[in-house]
DNA sequence: GGGCCGATCAAG
DNA sequence: TTGATCGGCCCA
């Protein structure tokens, strides 16, 4: 009685999923808002992402130095995913866009859990508000049950770990707010984070802090 | 081989 | 506000 992942997917959900990762950088990140994943017996609409350009001049990008193990993925072809590891303890995933080579991608930053909260709720622990599930990214990834093993997998194809459905209902683009991405030392400025507008999963802003190394430092 | 810092989170 | 915790990447 189960659907499988695929058969989610219509295939005219999948060719304009498919043809939104593989065009421009901003229009696929906005384009992501309030379309759902599907993974793990949970269903996520997606409500916060922040774009990055890949090799293309964006130093905030993990390809900015060029293709290495880890990032590889970013690489590829777009529609696949791009899981690492960070801080020691916690898993981030993006999904590639653009044309192969271009390594452009997506970090999914929050979600909002509207299937199998109770089976997140198992793996997250009972206390968790709501809205909690999957606000931040490696919140996310927890809330979908994925990790590493979903690396390089696709989220159109339905052969992967994770299914990706366009929006219920479309976001538009007056409903859709944009600023600095969280956390990026580099190009402050840039304001490639998205967010769909007041809505409750979004993830609070955090500025970048330099790490300090003695006790005090210079007041600036 | 050493050291530094990170696309984070939760507790105090 | 701060500690946990470790892999990737730069530099020596």
């Amino acid at each position: 009685m189960d659907l499988s992942p695929g058969d989610r997917a219509t295939d005219a959900d999948r060719a304009a999923l498919a043809d939104l990762l593989a065009g421009p950088l901003l229009p696929a990140a906005r384009g992501l808002l309030g379309c759902q994943l599907h993974a793990g017996g949970a269903t996520v609409r997606i409500t916060e992402v922040e774009a990055y350009a890949g090799t293309a001049g964006d130093p905030a990008s993990h390809a900015h130095r060029g293709r290495t193990p880890r990032n590889a993925v970013m690489f590829g072809p777009a529609g696949h995913v791009y899981v690492y590891f960070t801080y020691g303890m916690h898993w981030c995933m993006n999904v590639v866009t653009g044309v192969e080579g271009e390594a452009a991608a997506v970090l999914l930053r929050a979600g909002e859990v509207v299937d199998g909260v109770d089976v997140v709720r198992k793996r997250k622990g009972v206390k968790v508000p709501d809205r909690d599930l999957a606000r931040g990214p490696a919140r996310l990834v927890v809330a979908l049950g994925i990790g590493a093993a979903a690396n390089g997998t696709s989220v159109i194809d339905g052969n992967g770990p994770l299914l990706l459905t366009p929006p219920t209902r479309p976001v538009s683009r007056s409903a859709i707010s944009a600023g600095p991405r969280v956390g990026v030392a580099a190009a402050q400025d840039v304001p490639w984070r998205f967010w769909i507008t007041g809505d409750a999963t979004v993830s609070s802003y955090r500025r970048h802090v330099p790490r300090r190394r003695a006790a005090t430092k210079p007041a600036e």
